[in-house]
DNA sequence: CAAAAAAATTAGGCAACACTAAATTGGCAC
DNA sequence: GTGCCAATTTAGTGTTGCCTAATTTTTTTG
């Protein structure tokens, strides 16, 4: 059975949807009506209403009360949102001069508005990116994506040394404050003390020292040097 | 009176009809529902009632039966709508290789999703330029617009060298005939024959020789060495 | 200037998407 | 296993923005 060509255009709402169920059923769990809602700032019966609309278009599997799964065709236009937002961030950061904490409000907008060959051509212009400018991997335009495994910092032990790969935030004031200490991808930074009870850590980065809070720890994504 | 600083977000559909308006309403002629219409691909009915809900807005203004104004509010929304559509052109085309001719409909969709801030990058980026790629003048940020009066190539004189300075057309296959003819703003062109009754132009573009017929000649726009 | 034609408006609907309030279902505690 | 709480769905509404059909107004024309 060959996958239909999905002639219909999508709607931003639809869009935004399927790019959230997405990003909540990593690991193939379901995706529950009311984390869907939450994503998106939305009331729960405004979702049980458009998950069935988008079952009944086929780009979703719904089972009543248990959740929500993304056909391979809702896959498909996930993660061409993805594809988009993040190479239009890349875009920005590269070649607009944004910075890395305002670069995500405007890609949610232009992600749908702009059209295949615009999005082919930045890609170019850009030396086709594995990733955005946070780290995060772009899915190729035939939708295949490295999701690699990263550790958060927050669970780098004591006195090892690790670097930065990817920070799992879009909030603004996170993003600032982390490449203010010095914490964005690429740098290497050594665990120099970590309170129980998730706790602050205190980094070192370069001549630097820093301290983080756990939580924000959990978000900065790296590669450990010997792994394990 | 101060200008009210118009805060409520406007929708896709509002901007459009706005920028509609504005296009028909230069010579300051109210713009007729029927013209609106046709402009938009809309049915009549449609946009009556859109031009009730924009007059109640304040963006307009609307005798019934007669045609529709637009207030000093309407035509700041209907500049900074054309200012992006004409600054995402040019962008498209200085910097990320698009033809003049396949711009138009990109930048109809990104200038609903641009953000100020993206747009005046955009704007420096380029140099603040004062006019797009076909041409047209691209308002200022306070809705300034310097619109030339140029003279249609079709009504130059027999024999007399003009040079083209804007072309007035979308349509993009207009455009990729008038790029190939050699028929872009800055070219010198001379009038070499012009059969009567709105028939064929011959133009001399340099060394070469090129006709066109009198309505294409309409929209090309042109400045006489010595006006008049 | 009256009748026909053209233009505009009103009336009545529909689809997409959001909401609140009310009903239902499922899982867990006891 | 019954009862309760949380999650979910259904019911009923509102707004935007489009449509067609019917009506009204204006313009044109003989």
């Amino acid at each position: 059975m060959t996958s239909l060509p999905l002639t219909e255009p999508l709607t931003r709402s639809v869009e935004d949807y399927l790019k959230a169920i997405y990003r909540l059923s990593r690991g193939s769990q379901p995706a529950s009506t009311s984390d869907i809602a939450e994503l998106l700032g939305l009331s729960a019966p405004s979702v049980s209403g458009m998950v069935r609309r988008l079952s009944e278009l086929g780009l979703l599997e719904h089972v009543p009360y248990r959740g929500v799964v993304l056909t391979a065709a809702g896959r498909r236009v996930a993660l061409r949102m993805i594809r988009r937002h993040r190479l239009i961030e890349a875009y920005l950061v590269g070649y607009l001069g944004y910075s890395w904490d305002t670069v995500h409000d405007e890609a949610e907008r232009l992600e749908h508005a702009v059209s295949e060959a615009l999005i082919e051509r930045m890609a170019l212009a850009l030396g086709n990116p594995r990733f955005d400018p946070h780290g995060d991997p772009i899915p190729a335009s035939d939708g295949s994506i490295d999701e690699l495994v990263y550790t958060p910092l927050a669970e780098i032990p004591l006195g090892e040394t690790a670097e930065i790969r990817r920070v799992d935030t879009s909030h603004a004031e996170r993003l600032r404050f982390l490449e203010q200490a010095g914490l964005t991808p690429g740098t290497k930074v050594t665990v120099r003390e970590h309170q129980p009870f998730r706790g602050p850590l205190t980094l070192r980065i370069g001549a630097a020292e820093q301290v983080i809070g756990h939580e924000l720890a959990q978000q900065v994504l790296c590669i450990r040097p010997d792994p394990r």
